[in-house]
DNA sequence: TTTAATGGTTTAAAATAATAAACCAAGAAA
DNA sequence: TTTCTTGGTTTATTATTTTAAACCATTAAA
C-alpha cells in the first residue's frame, strides 16, 4: 500500500473528528470545557445549556457527537453527569501527524 | 484578552477550515491534487471529474471552497484551468498551532 | 467568423444536519 | 411510595448543504 493511499485512508478517518470539531455550536461546547475556573469537577448539561444558549437536546446531541470521536468524556453521580475534556488527545495528535503530512507531500511536490 | 478569548476567537476563524477539509467529496479532490503521478503542472476540471466521480459543477462548488481558504490554488491557460495545492501552508500552521494550544489547556486542566 | 472546448454561475431540487417538543428512564429527596 | 431533578431519545420540522440542469462567457481551432 502506497503512501498517498495510507493517507487517504487516514485523512477520511479524520473526517468525522475534523466536522465534529469545526461545527461553531460545538466549539462552543469545547471552550466552555476548557474553561476551568468554571468545571474543576466537569459540567453539566444544564450548565452547558446555560454557558452556549443552546437547547437541552442540541447540547445532549452535540455533546454526543464529541463523545463518539473521544474528544469529551464524562462521569455519572446519581443522575447527574459531568462532562470534561478527554485527557487522551489521541484523535488531536492524529490529526497533527496528518496535516504534518500533507505538509510534507506539498513541500515534496514542490521540489519536482 | 485572556488567552482562552484569544483561542476561543481562532477557533472560530479555524471553523470554515476545518469544514472545508473535513468533508470527504473535498478531501478525495486534496488527495487527488497530492498526486503528482497525474499532477505536475496541475489537474483540470475535468480531471477532477474523472478522478473523484462527481459532476462538473460540484467539482467547480468544492473547488471554490478549497480556494476560499487558500488550500487550493490555480493558474489559468487560455480557457484552461490548472488547480494545485497552495504551496503556502498558512491555514494548514494555524490549525495546527491551534490543536498544540488546546492540548496545552487540557495538560494544564488536569494537574489541577 | 463559425464551431468546439473549457469551465464558472444561477436556480431549483434532493439530501443531510440541526433543532425543539414531547416523551421516557433513573436516581434522589420528601 | 410519590415527587422532583437530571438528562437521554425519538419524531417532526426547519435550516443548511450538496447536487444537477441549464445557462453564459471566454478562448482556441477550423
Amino acid at each position: 500500500m502506497s503512501d498517498l493511499t495510507k493517507l487517504k485512508h487516514e485523512f477520511a478517518k479524520s473526517s468525522i473528528f475534523l466536522v465534529a470539531i469545526g461545527d461553531e455550536k460545538r466549539q462552543s461546547i469545547i471552550i466552555a470545557l476548557m474553561d476551568q475556573k468554571i468545571i474543576r469537577r466537569g459540567l453539566q448539561v444544564t450548565d452547558l445549556v446555560d454557558v452556549t444558549g443552546l437547547s437541552r437536546p442540541a447540547v445532549s446531541h452535540h455533546l454526543k457527537i464529541l463523545k463518539d470521536v473521544s474528544l469529551v468524556d464524562y462521569r455519572s453521580e446519581g443522575t447527574k453527569n459531568f462532562y470534561y475534556l478527554s485527557h487522551e488527545n489521541k484523535e488531536i495528535n492524529k490529526l497533527k501527524a496528518l496535516l504534518d503530512d500533507v505538509t510534507e507531500v506539498i513541500k515534496c511536490n514542490r521540489q519536482l
